[in-house]
DNA sequence: TTGTAGGCGTTATCAC
DNA sequence: GTGATAACGCCTACAA
């Protein structure tokens, strides 16, 4: 029935000491000076916690003085997203700068597990919760999750609601994709994967999908170009997009740049393009989203917008131990999505520099 | 001051049902009929805690207890591999199942912060410690880790120590590469891809290297087959299988099949194999290791055998809950790992029975 | 300058 | 059957 055997307590290192257990903690409080205790006792009662490798019982200081050290991270899921793991990683480094540790769960998007966690972290008495998503999409937030500290990372509130955000800047995210195309000459033939070329028509919930989407379309129209087409995609994986990919390469006028919304639709994308005999990079241009590692292992390597997760992890922590109060409803950080300029748009013309000057049509001078 | 702003405590319950808060404590822990309290004075006691919503405070809990329902899960890195996702994953579904939760911690390999967070953890006075790495190795046990229950996870002690470790079976995945190739009518043009043909040309410290190697080796000799060559490489990404898988190309005998020792290497060979006209599935066989998602990405898709990270992640949850003492030194859990049959062998011809039987060359009659 | 004592919210022992 | 009362280990107001 002893707890955590072995453990020397503060009373036995003022035991050691000689010294009364207030004096004690005074000094392995750093308060000294403030307590007026002299020099002496002090060494006696470091040597006594060295000697003994005294260290203090978290339990029963967090009932004290109600601060744990420790903040939750929920999440909707931990694993299937390869670089979900920078968002904790993040979050990780962030905690531990201000001496915390993470306590994780994952939810699996089932709202009884939501309630049941947040409360379990709650219990715990957890100094706030970090309510994760995977991807970035709309939530309904959680039962309880407003009865403390909270801050939603990579999600956004369905109704408005008095908790921080931290989410990527979609939005620029897609006015870069475009003017990366714009940069390189494309003004016709520009094709989306993922989702239809029209404000709207996108898979339902994800917010990259309509803010990657209006970006782009602001940025086009804005030189006066408009995007020839797309695919709505319900499921944003190789296979998908290698169907697309296949189908919109049958369409006028013929595709000379497509804007992928995730690197799987991506590699999809590239495996259409190589089986009708189509070079990335030379004959038809590629951007992407996301930035995962099979970004940089496909050839040629492909230009894409990575999702900051490290940063959102570090914010999202930050943001939560900064401000634990309530927050004005609709407060949205957002972390810059940055650009990994690879090897998937086609060189531009030395000469060109107007997004319409020399323009030959969809097969160029570059390709003879 | 005030811990837990609004929390209701078990006196306030008590004080509304009228009774002490020891019969309150009695009855939510369901001891009301050990004690012999009445089932009316029950009623009125959970009515109460009902309408104040009341939870237990366990930090008070545990302070009294010695048990805090929480484990440390402690990793070298949690975010570079992709699918180390699953590791926790795994881990957290067990706990879960033991109504635990998962503080995290992560060590970069830091001897120093290794020390700092196993003690953050039993500062919190922790249940256990899975101490885990993101590829199977050996390491040194950190400090302090002895000091209570704790069990390696993807890791093997360098020295012996009496605590468990929970690893995926590398030597039987070796051997099931090997019989995959058998199976199939290969006899001789196997090359490895990571590792040298020889034992002991492998990269430094990575138990997967070693083992694999050794299975491979058992049943290939086991059938009267060697090993063509091998090329060691301590880097297993993408770029140095291409390079790796060119310069076996050009060895003799011509390659017939390869065996990456992990799917980034598979990948790089891929595009080695297409870019010297080479069908994968057809031409040569390639068996891959880790499975991966871009295993499955790849065309033809990559067999491999999977590391099983959510099975030893819930493995090392339930040794770490099931035997909290001291373990016979050198005791380790070995988790199968399962092959996924997919399409980069080339087909076996139907009549040939004995891996020997029917073997025309290394340019059998499947290729005409 | 140091020590005494009370309390954080539980659980558990023992009287009544 | 029920209710004081004493821990668990730490922090800190207050007394000396």
């Amino acid at each position: 029935m002893l707890p955590a055997v072995g453990r020397v307590t503060l009373a036995e290192v003022a035991r050691r000491a000689g010294v009364s257990q207030t004096t004690a903690s005074f000094v392995l409080a750093g308060r000294r000076e403030e307590m007026r205790i002299s020099a002496q006792v002090e060494a006696r009662v470091r040597q006594a916690a060295r000697e003994t490798g005294y260290r203090p019982n978290v339990v029963s200081r967090s009932l004290r003085t109600g601060t744990t050290q420790t903040i939750g991270f929920l999440s909707d899921t931990v694993a299937t997203t390869p670089f979900a793991g920078h968002l904790i990683w993040g979050a990780l480094d962030a905690a531990r700068e201000h001496e915390h540790l993470l306590l994780i769960g994952e939810t699996e998007g089932d709202p009884e597990l939501e309630k049941e966690l947040v409360e379990a972290m709650r219990d715990r008495q957890v100094e706030g919760i970090v309510f994760a998503s995977m991807y970035t999409r709309w939530v309904s937030v959680p039962k309880g999750l407003l009865d403390g500290p909270s801050v939603l990372l990579n999600a956004l509130p369905t109704r408005p609601c008095p908790i921080a955000a931290v989410v990527p800047d979609e939005l620029e995210a897609g006015r870069a994709a475009a003017r990366v195309l714009l940069r390189s000459g494309h003004t016709s033939g520009i094709y989306v994967v993922g989702v239809g070329a029209r404000p709207g028509q996108v898979p339902k919930g994800v917010v990259a999908a309509v803010e990657r989407l209006a970006g782009i379309r602001e940025v086009l129209s804005g030189a006066g170009v408009e995007l020839a087409g797309g695919a709505l995609l319900r499921d944003w994986q190789p296979q998908a997009g290698y169907v697309a990919a296949l189908g919109l390469l049958k369409r006028k006028p013929e595709p000379r740049a497509f804007i992928c919304f995730n690197d799987r639709l991506s590699v999809g994308t590239y495996q259409a393009l190589q089986d009708t005999g189509r070079k990335v990079g030379k004959d038809v241009s590629v951007v992407s989203f996301d930035d995962e590692p099979v970004a940089s292992w496909l050839r040629p390597q492909l230009t894409s917008l990575a999702i900051p997760h490290y940063e959102l992890g570090r914010k999202a922590v930050e943001v939560l131990l900064s401000k634990p109060g309530p927050v004005p409803e609709g407060t949205v950080h957002r972390i810059p999505m940055p650009l990994r300029e690879r090897e998937s748009i086609c060189p531009v013309e030395a000469t060109r520099k107007h997004p319409l000057a020399g323009w030959r049509g969809p097969r160029g001078p570059l390709r003879g």
